[in-house]
DNA sequence: CCTACCGATCGGTAGG
DNA sequence: CCTACCGATCGGTAGG
Protein backbone atom coordinates (compact mmCIF):
# COMPACT_ATOMS: atom_id res chain seq x y z
CA UNK A 1 0.00 0.00 0.00
CA UNK A 2 1.99 3.37 -1.25
CA UNK A 3 0.96 6.67 -0.55
CA UNK A 4 0.14 7.92 -3.70
CA UNK A 5 -3.58 7.84 -3.64
CA UNK A 6 -4.07 11.73 -3.82
CA UNK A 7 -5.59 12.25 -7.42
CA UNK A 8 -9.20 11.29 -6.34
CA UNK A 9 -11.78 13.87 -6.17
CA UNK A 10 -14.78 14.08 -3.50
CA UNK A 11 -15.40 10.29 -3.07
CA UNK A 12 -17.50 10.27 -0.58
CA UNK A 13 -20.75 11.92 -0.64
CA UNK A 14 -19.97 14.67 1.84
CA UNK A 15 -18.68 17.06 -0.86
CA UNK A 16 -22.16 19.24 0.42
CA UNK A 17 -20.10 21.24 2.75
CA UNK A 18 -16.39 21.39 1.53
CA UNK A 19 -14.66 22.19 4.77
CA UNK A 20 -10.87 21.81 3.84
CA UNK A 21 -8.68 22.84 0.63
CA UNK A 22 -9.59 20.00 -1.89
CA UNK A 23 -5.12 19.48 -2.27
CA UNK A 24 -5.38 17.39 0.52
CA UNK A 25 -5.62 13.67 0.54
CA UNK A 26 -8.88 11.80 1.30
CA UNK A 27 -7.74 10.34 4.33
CA UNK A 28 -6.52 13.31 5.97
CA UNK A 29 -9.22 15.16 5.49
CA UNK A 30 -10.88 12.37 7.20
CA UNK A 31 -8.67 12.60 10.01
CA UNK A 32 -9.48 16.29 10.39
CA UNK A 33 -12.82 15.77 10.48
CA UNK A 34 -12.52 13.17 13.52
CA UNK A 35 -10.72 15.16 15.27
CA UNK A 36 -12.57 18.58 14.69
CA UNK A 37 -15.58 16.20 16.19
CA UNK A 38 -13.28 15.89 19.09
CA UNK A 39 -11.79 18.99 19.74
CA UNK A 40 -15.77 20.04 19.66
CA UNK A 41 -16.67 17.64 21.90
CA UNK A 42 -13.85 17.68 24.62
CA UNK A 43 -11.72 20.59 24.09
CA UNK A 44 -7.84 20.63 23.18
CA UNK A 45 -6.56 19.15 26.08
CA UNK A 46 -9.10 16.86 26.71
CA UNK A 47 -8.75 15.40 23.09
CA UNK A 48 -5.45 12.93 23.07
CA UNK A 49 -3.78 11.61 19.70
CA UNK A 50 -4.62 8.45 20.91
CA UNK A 51 -8.25 9.88 20.80
CA UNK A 52 -8.22 10.78 17.37
CA UNK A 53 -6.71 7.60 16.16
CA UNK A 54 -8.48 5.16 18.08
CA UNK A 55 -11.54 6.61 16.04
CA UNK A 56 -9.80 7.01 12.68
CA UNK A 57 -8.37 3.01 13.06
CA UNK A 58 -5.12 3.94 13.40
CA UNK A 59 -2.63 4.11 16.55
CA UNK A 60 -2.07 7.87 18.08
CA UNK A 61 1.62 8.17 16.95
CA UNK A 62 0.64 6.96 13.29
CA UNK A 63 -1.17 10.33 12.62
CA UNK A 64 2.11 11.86 12.65
CA UNK A 65 2.47 10.52 9.07
CA UNK A 66 -0.07 13.12 8.28
CA UNK A 67 0.65 15.90 11.26
CA UNK A 68 3.63 17.60 12.33
CA UNK A 69 1.80 17.86 15.70
CA UNK A 70 -0.86 18.39 17.75
CA UNK A 71 -1.04 22.32 18.21
CA UNK A 72 -0.44 22.24 14.44
CA UNK A 73 -3.70 20.24 13.87
CA UNK A 74 -5.71 22.08 15.57
CA UNK A 75 -4.38 25.61 14.21
CA UNK A 76 -4.92 23.84 10.60
CA UNK A 77 -8.54 23.00 12.01
CA UNK A 78 -9.75 26.27 13.24
CA UNK A 79 -7.87 28.00 10.21
CA UNK A 80 -9.83 25.84 7.44
CA UNK A 81 -13.20 26.10 9.65
CA UNK A 82 -13.31 29.97 10.01
CA UNK A 83 -12.51 30.11 6.08
CA UNK A 84 -14.99 28.15 5.50
CA UNK A 85 -17.69 30.13 7.50
CA UNK A 86 -15.97 33.41 6.52
CA UNK A 87 -16.70 32.16 2.93
CA UNK A 88 -20.36 31.22 3.31
CA UNK A 89 -21.55 34.37 5.46
CA UNK A 90 -20.36 36.66 3.00
CA UNK A 91 -21.90 34.72 0.24
CA UNK A 92 -24.89 34.81 2.38
CA UNK A 93 -24.16 38.51 3.07
CA UNK A 94 -23.89 39.20 -0.98
CA UNK A 95 -27.52 37.77 -1.53
CA UNK A 96 -29.27 40.58 1.27
CA UNK A 97 -30.04 44.09 0.78
CA UNK A 98 -30.41 46.39 3.13
CA UNK A 99 -28.02 46.88 6.15
CA UNK A 100 -30.48 45.39 8.78
CA UNK A 101 -30.84 42.14 6.39
CA UNK A 102 -27.55 41.67 5.84
CA UNK A 103 -26.70 41.37 9.50
CA UNK A 104 -29.53 38.85 9.69
CA UNK A 105 -28.05 36.76 6.83
CA UNK A 106 -24.98 36.68 8.67
CA UNK A 107 -26.35 36.09 11.74
CA UNK A 108 -28.48 33.48 10.73
CA UNK A 109 -25.81 31.53 8.42
CA UNK A 110 -23.29 31.66 11.42
CA UNK A 111 -25.85 30.05 13.87
CA UNK A 112 -26.62 27.68 11.37
CA UNK A 113 -22.50 26.40 11.05
CA UNK A 114 -22.19 26.76 15.05
CA UNK A 115 -25.82 24.46 15.95
CA UNK A 116 -25.28 22.16 13.00
CA UNK A 117 -26.08 18.79 15.48
CA UNK A 118 -22.57 17.27 13.29
CA UNK A 119 -21.02 19.96 13.92
CA UNK A 120 -17.56 19.19 12.94
CA UNK A 121 -16.74 23.11 13.20
CA UNK A 122 -16.17 25.89 15.08
CA UNK A 123 -17.79 25.25 18.75
CA UNK A 124 -13.70 25.39 19.84
CA UNK A 125 -13.37 28.81 19.13
CA UNK A 126 -14.00 30.18 22.72
CA UNK A 127 -11.76 27.51 24.73
CA UNK A 128 -8.09 29.90 23.92
CA UNK A 129 -7.56 29.18 27.83
CA UNK A 130 -6.79 26.00 26.98
CA UNK A 131 -4.69 25.85 24.08
CA UNK A 132 -0.61 26.12 24.28
CA UNK A 133 0.70 29.59 24.22
CA UNK A 134 2.57 28.71 20.81
CA UNK A 135 -0.26 28.83 18.90
CA UNK A 136 -2.66 31.22 20.90
CA UNK A 137 -1.74 34.18 19.27
CA UNK A 138 -2.07 32.52 15.68
CA UNK A 139 -5.96 31.44 16.69
CA UNK A 140 -6.90 35.11 17.70
CA UNK A 141 -5.15 36.88 14.65
CA UNK A 142 -7.20 34.37 12.37
CA UNK A 143 -10.75 35.01 14.40
CA UNK A 144 -10.03 38.95 14.33
CA UNK A 145 -9.67 38.67 10.43
CA UNK A 146 -13.02 36.47 10.35
CA UNK A 147 -14.81 38.84 12.53
CA UNK A 148 -13.88 41.90 10.37
CA UNK A 149 -17.21 40.71 8.69
CA UNK A 150 -19.02 41.62 11.54
CA UNK A 151 -17.07 44.78 12.01
CA UNK A 152 -18.40 46.56 8.48
CA UNK A 153 -21.42 44.88 9.30
CA UNK A 154 -22.17 46.60 12.15
CA UNK A 155 -20.40 50.03 10.81
CA UNK A 156 -23.12 49.77 8.15
CA UNK A 157 -26.51 50.10 10.44
CA UNK A 158 -28.00 53.04 11.31
CA UNK A 159 -27.08 52.77 15.01
CA UNK A 160 -28.29 55.93 17.53
CA UNK A 161 -25.63 57.48 18.27
CA UNK A 162 -25.29 56.80 22.05
CA UNK A 163 -24.32 53.20 21.16
CA UNK A 164 -21.00 52.39 21.15
CA UNK A 165 -20.44 50.24 18.04
CA UNK A 166 -17.15 48.27 19.30
CA UNK A 167 -19.44 46.81 22.48
CA UNK A 168 -22.33 46.45 20.46
CA UNK A 169 -20.35 44.22 18.11
CA UNK A 170 -18.58 42.20 20.68
CA UNK A 171 -21.69 42.29 22.24
CA UNK A 172 -23.42 40.50 19.29
CA UNK A 173 -20.34 38.38 18.58
CA UNK A 174 -20.69 36.63 22.09
CA UNK A 175 -23.82 35.81 21.47
CA UNK A 176 -22.94 33.95 18.28
CA UNK A 177 -20.28 32.35 19.40
CA UNK A 178 -21.73 30.75 22.47
CA UNK A 179 -25.19 29.94 21.88
CA UNK A 180 -24.54 26.06 20.97
CA UNK A 181 -24.21 26.44 24.88
CA UNK A 182 -28.01 26.59 25.70
CA UNK A 183 -29.26 25.59 21.91
CA UNK A 184 -31.70 23.14 21.94
CA UNK A 185 -33.02 21.36 18.62
CA UNK A 186 -37.28 21.51 18.56
CA UNK A 187 -37.44 24.25 19.47
CA UNK A 188 -36.45 27.22 17.68
CA UNK A 189 -34.70 27.13 14.55
CA UNK A 190 -31.09 29.21 13.78
CA UNK A 191 -32.69 31.14 11.46
CA UNK A 192 -35.68 32.16 13.83
CA UNK A 193 -32.89 32.84 16.33
CA UNK A 194 -31.69 34.94 14.06
CA UNK A 195 -34.37 36.92 13.49
CA UNK A 196 -34.74 37.06 17.65
CA UNK A 197 -31.44 38.56 17.85
CA UNK A 198 -31.80 41.23 15.19
CA UNK A 199 -34.80 41.97 16.61
CA UNK A 200 -33.19 42.66 20.25
CA UNK A 201 -30.45 44.71 18.43
CA UNK A 202 -32.61 46.15 15.96
CA UNK A 203 -32.96 50.04 16.86
CA UNK A 204 -32.73 53.16 14.65
CA UNK B 1 3.47 24.15 64.24
CA UNK B 2 -0.25 22.35 65.35
CA UNK B 3 -3.17 22.72 63.22
CA UNK B 4 -5.58 24.55 65.43
CA UNK B 5 -5.56 28.42 64.47
CA UNK B 6 -8.86 28.11 63.10
CA UNK B 7 -10.59 30.66 65.59
CA UNK B 8 -9.34 33.84 63.69
CA UNK B 9 -12.28 35.97 62.30
CA UNK B 10 -10.94 37.57 59.25
CA UNK B 11 -7.65 38.28 59.71
CA UNK B 12 -6.39 39.54 56.64
CA UNK B 13 -8.10 43.14 55.40
CA UNK B 14 -9.66 41.73 52.17
CA UNK B 15 -12.92 41.38 53.94
CA UNK B 16 -14.51 43.51 51.36
CA UNK B 17 -15.81 40.55 49.54
CA UNK B 18 -16.11 37.64 51.45
CA UNK B 19 -16.30 34.98 48.43
CA UNK B 20 -16.02 31.85 50.58
CA UNK B 21 -17.74 31.43 53.70
CA UNK B 22 -17.04 32.17 57.08
CA UNK B 23 -16.67 28.28 58.58
CA UNK B 24 -12.74 27.68 56.77
CA UNK B 25 -9.91 28.24 58.00
CA UNK B 26 -7.64 31.25 56.89
CA UNK B 27 -5.19 28.95 55.22
CA UNK B 28 -7.76 27.20 52.94
CA UNK B 29 -9.31 30.26 52.40
CA UNK B 30 -6.10 31.34 50.95
CA UNK B 31 -5.95 27.62 48.62
CA UNK B 32 -9.27 28.20 47.27
CA UNK B 33 -8.36 31.74 46.34
CA UNK B 34 -5.62 30.66 44.35
CA UNK B 35 -6.80 27.95 42.72
CA UNK B 36 -9.38 30.27 41.69
CA UNK B 37 -7.08 32.43 39.59
CA UNK B 38 -5.29 29.57 38.68
CA UNK B 39 -8.76 28.28 37.30
CA UNK B 40 -9.49 31.53 35.36
CA UNK B 41 -6.53 31.99 34.19
CA UNK B 42 -5.45 28.30 32.58
CA UNK B 43 -8.69 26.20 32.62
CA UNK B 44 -9.69 23.01 34.84
CA UNK B 45 -6.90 20.71 32.79
CA UNK B 46 -4.47 23.18 32.23
CA UNK B 47 -4.16 23.79 36.02
CA UNK B 48 -2.20 21.68 38.39
CA UNK B 49 -2.46 20.73 41.96
CA UNK B 50 1.61 20.74 41.81
CA UNK B 51 0.74 24.65 39.96
CA UNK B 52 -1.76 25.53 42.84
CA UNK B 53 0.79 23.98 45.66
CA UNK B 54 3.55 26.19 44.44
CA UNK B 55 1.45 29.30 44.25
CA UNK B 56 0.88 28.44 47.94
CA UNK B 57 4.22 27.89 49.45
CA UNK B 58 3.68 23.87 49.34
CA UNK B 59 3.90 20.50 47.91
CA UNK B 60 0.71 19.45 45.54
CA UNK B 61 0.11 16.34 47.89
CA UNK B 62 0.29 18.78 50.89
CA UNK B 63 -3.08 20.18 49.20
CA UNK B 64 -4.83 17.25 49.94
CA UNK B 65 -4.75 17.82 54.26
CA UNK B 66 -7.38 20.60 52.99
CA UNK B 67 -9.37 18.72 49.77
CA UNK B 68 -10.75 15.88 49.45
CA UNK B 69 -10.30 15.38 45.05
CA UNK B 70 -9.20 18.23 42.41
CA UNK B 71 -12.76 17.72 40.76
CA UNK B 72 -14.17 18.87 44.68
CA UNK B 73 -11.97 21.87 45.08
CA UNK B 74 -13.08 23.09 41.57
CA UNK B 75 -16.70 22.14 42.76
CA UNK B 76 -16.42 24.25 46.51
CA UNK B 77 -14.87 27.30 43.99
CA UNK B 78 -17.59 27.33 41.69
CA UNK B 79 -20.24 27.45 44.00
CA UNK B 80 -18.87 29.64 46.42
CA UNK B 81 -18.38 32.03 43.79
CA UNK B 82 -21.61 31.48 42.51
CA UNK B 83 -23.09 31.83 46.26
CA UNK B 84 -21.21 35.01 46.14
CA UNK B 85 -22.06 36.77 43.38
CA UNK B 86 -25.48 36.02 43.70
CA UNK B 87 -26.01 37.94 46.55
CA UNK B 88 -24.07 40.58 45.48
CA UNK B 89 -26.93 40.64 42.57
CA UNK B 90 -29.89 39.97 44.72
CA UNK B 91 -28.63 43.09 46.63
CA UNK B 92 -28.59 45.28 43.79
CA UNK B 93 -31.87 44.19 42.16
CA UNK B 94 -33.15 45.11 45.62
CA UNK B 95 -32.49 48.36 45.78
CA UNK B 96 -33.83 49.32 42.60
CA UNK B 97 -36.87 50.33 41.34
CA UNK B 98 -38.84 49.37 38.44
CA UNK B 99 -38.22 46.33 36.12
CA UNK B 100 -35.73 48.03 33.36
CA UNK B 101 -33.85 49.48 36.47
CA UNK B 102 -33.49 46.10 37.99
CA UNK B 103 -32.58 44.24 35.08
CA UNK B 104 -29.47 46.87 34.37
CA UNK B 105 -28.64 46.54 38.54
CA UNK B 106 -28.42 42.81 38.09
CA UNK B 107 -26.01 43.42 34.24
CA UNK B 108 -23.94 45.90 36.14
CA UNK B 109 -22.71 43.63 38.90
CA UNK B 110 -23.01 40.78 37.66
CA UNK B 111 -20.36 42.78 34.92
CA UNK B 112 -18.14 44.13 37.99
CA UNK B 113 -17.64 40.61 39.12
CA UNK B 114 -16.82 39.59 35.95
CA UNK B 115 -14.35 42.10 35.12
CA UNK B 116 -12.72 42.81 37.90
CA UNK B 117 -8.98 42.61 37.77
CA UNK B 118 -8.17 40.27 40.20
CA UNK B 119 -11.18 38.52 39.31
CA UNK B 120 -10.84 35.40 41.26
CA UNK B 121 -14.57 34.87 40.23
CA UNK B 122 -16.25 32.99 37.70
CA UNK B 123 -14.65 33.14 34.24
CA UNK B 124 -14.65 29.09 34.87
CA UNK B 125 -18.08 29.06 33.96
CA UNK B 126 -18.34 28.67 30.57
CA UNK B 127 -15.37 25.61 30.00
CA UNK B 128 -17.96 22.59 31.33
CA UNK B 129 -16.69 20.51 28.42
CA UNK B 130 -13.15 20.65 30.50
CA UNK B 131 -14.23 19.20 33.48
CA UNK B 132 -14.76 15.32 34.47
CA UNK B 133 -17.94 14.25 33.85
CA UNK B 134 -18.43 13.24 37.51
CA UNK B 135 -19.28 16.69 38.37
CA UNK B 136 -20.39 18.28 35.53
CA UNK B 137 -23.85 17.46 36.34
CA UNK B 138 -23.75 19.30 40.07
CA UNK B 139 -22.20 22.36 38.03
CA UNK B 140 -24.66 22.83 35.57
CA UNK B 141 -27.44 22.43 38.43
CA UNK B 142 -25.67 25.36 40.55
CA UNK B 143 -25.82 27.51 37.67
CA UNK B 144 -29.12 26.66 36.67
CA UNK B 145 -30.26 28.23 39.86
CA UNK B 146 -28.24 31.08 39.83
CA UNK B 147 -30.38 32.14 36.37
CA UNK B 148 -32.73 31.77 37.57
CA UNK B 149 -32.40 35.59 39.44
CA UNK B 150 -32.54 36.52 35.75
CA UNK B 151 -35.23 34.49 34.48
CA UNK B 152 -37.46 36.60 36.67
CA UNK B 153 -35.87 39.80 35.88
CA UNK B 154 -36.68 38.67 32.47
CA UNK B 155 -39.96 37.76 32.72
CA UNK B 156 -40.74 41.00 34.51
CA UNK B 157 -40.21 42.87 31.76
CA UNK B 158 -42.85 44.31 29.39
CA UNK B 159 -41.39 43.24 26.57
CA UNK B 160 -43.27 43.04 22.96
CA UNK B 161 -45.22 39.63 22.71
CA UNK B 162 -42.98 38.58 19.30
CA UNK B 163 -39.99 38.05 21.77
CA UNK B 164 -39.14 34.99 23.20
CA UNK B 165 -38.22 35.27 26.47
CA UNK B 166 -36.23 32.14 26.66
CA UNK B 167 -33.95 32.65 24.26
CA UNK B 168 -34.06 36.30 25.38
CA UNK B 169 -32.46 35.47 28.66
CA UNK B 170 -30.55 32.95 27.16
CA UNK B 171 -28.83 35.78 24.77
CA UNK B 172 -28.13 38.52 27.93
CA UNK B 173 -26.74 35.62 29.84
CA UNK B 174 -24.39 34.50 26.94
CA UNK B 175 -23.20 37.85 26.86
CA UNK B 176 -22.84 38.95 30.36
CA UNK B 177 -20.63 35.32 30.83
CA UNK B 178 -18.16 35.96 27.77
CA UNK B 179 -17.86 39.45 28.68
CA UNK B 180 -14.26 39.14 30.02
CA UNK B 181 -12.71 37.70 26.48
CA UNK B 182 -13.14 41.17 25.22
CA UNK B 183 -13.29 43.58 27.59
CA UNK B 184 -9.89 45.82 27.97
CA UNK B 185 -9.95 47.87 31.05
CA UNK B 186 -9.71 51.82 30.51
CA UNK B 187 -12.17 51.74 27.95
CA UNK B 188 -15.92 51.52 29.48
CA UNK B 189 -16.23 50.56 32.62
CA UNK B 190 -18.96 47.84 33.85
CA UNK B 191 -21.56 50.33 34.62
CA UNK B 192 -21.31 51.54 31.08
CA UNK B 193 -21.47 48.29 29.27
CA UNK B 194 -24.49 47.23 31.65
CA UNK B 195 -25.98 50.70 30.20
CA UNK B 196 -25.35 49.55 26.33
CA UNK B 197 -26.60 46.08 27.03
CA UNK B 198 -29.95 47.35 28.86
CA UNK B 199 -29.62 49.82 25.72
CA UNK B 200 -29.70 47.51 23.33
CA UNK B 201 -32.07 44.98 25.04
CA UNK B 202 -34.54 47.82 25.97
CA UNK B 203 -37.89 47.37 23.94
CA UNK B 204 -41.63 47.71 25.25
C1' DC C 1 0.84 2.38 9.38
C1' DC C 2 2.61 -0.56 13.64
C1' DT C 3 5.56 -1.78 17.64
C1' DA C 4 7.80 -0.27 21.19
C1' DC C 5 9.37 3.03 23.57
C1' DC C 6 10.98 7.93 25.63
C1' DG C 7 10.68 11.72 29.12
C1' DA C 8 7.33 14.50 31.20
C1' DT C 9 3.47 15.26 33.81
C1' DC C 10 -0.68 14.21 36.01
C1' DG C 11 -3.93 13.12 40.35
C1' DG C 12 -3.42 10.85 44.25
C1' DT C 13 -1.41 8.10 48.39
C1' DA C 14 1.55 6.19 52.31
C1' DG C 15 4.04 7.12 56.08
C1' DG C 16 6.04 10.08 58.75
C1' DC D 1 3.24 19.76 55.56
C1' DC D 2 7.23 16.90 53.21
C1' DT D 3 9.46 12.89 50.89
C1' DA D 4 8.97 9.57 47.92
C1' DC D 5 6.48 7.17 45.27
C1' DC D 6 2.37 4.80 42.39
C1' DG D 7 -0.12 3.86 37.98
C1' DA D 8 -1.95 6.28 34.20
C1' DT D 9 -1.65 9.12 30.44
C1' DC D 10 0.27 12.42 27.51
C1' DG D 11 2.82 14.20 22.92
C1' DG D 12 6.16 12.60 20.26
C1' DT D 13 9.95 9.52 18.04
C1' DA D 14 12.83 5.57 16.02
C1' DG D 15 12.96 1.98 13.12
C1' DG D 16 10.86 -0.86 10.42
Amino acid sequence: MNTSEKSNPEPHGAASKAIFDGDISPRKREILEIAAQLFALKGYRGTSLRDIGAKAGVFGGSLYHHIKSKDALFLELHNAALGAAQVRIEEAVGAAEGAWQRLEAACATMLEIQLAPDSLTMPLMNDFREVPDEIRSALIARRDAFEDVFRSLVDDLPLPAEFDRSVYRNLLLSQLNSASDWFRPGRLEPAEIAAQIVGIFRHE
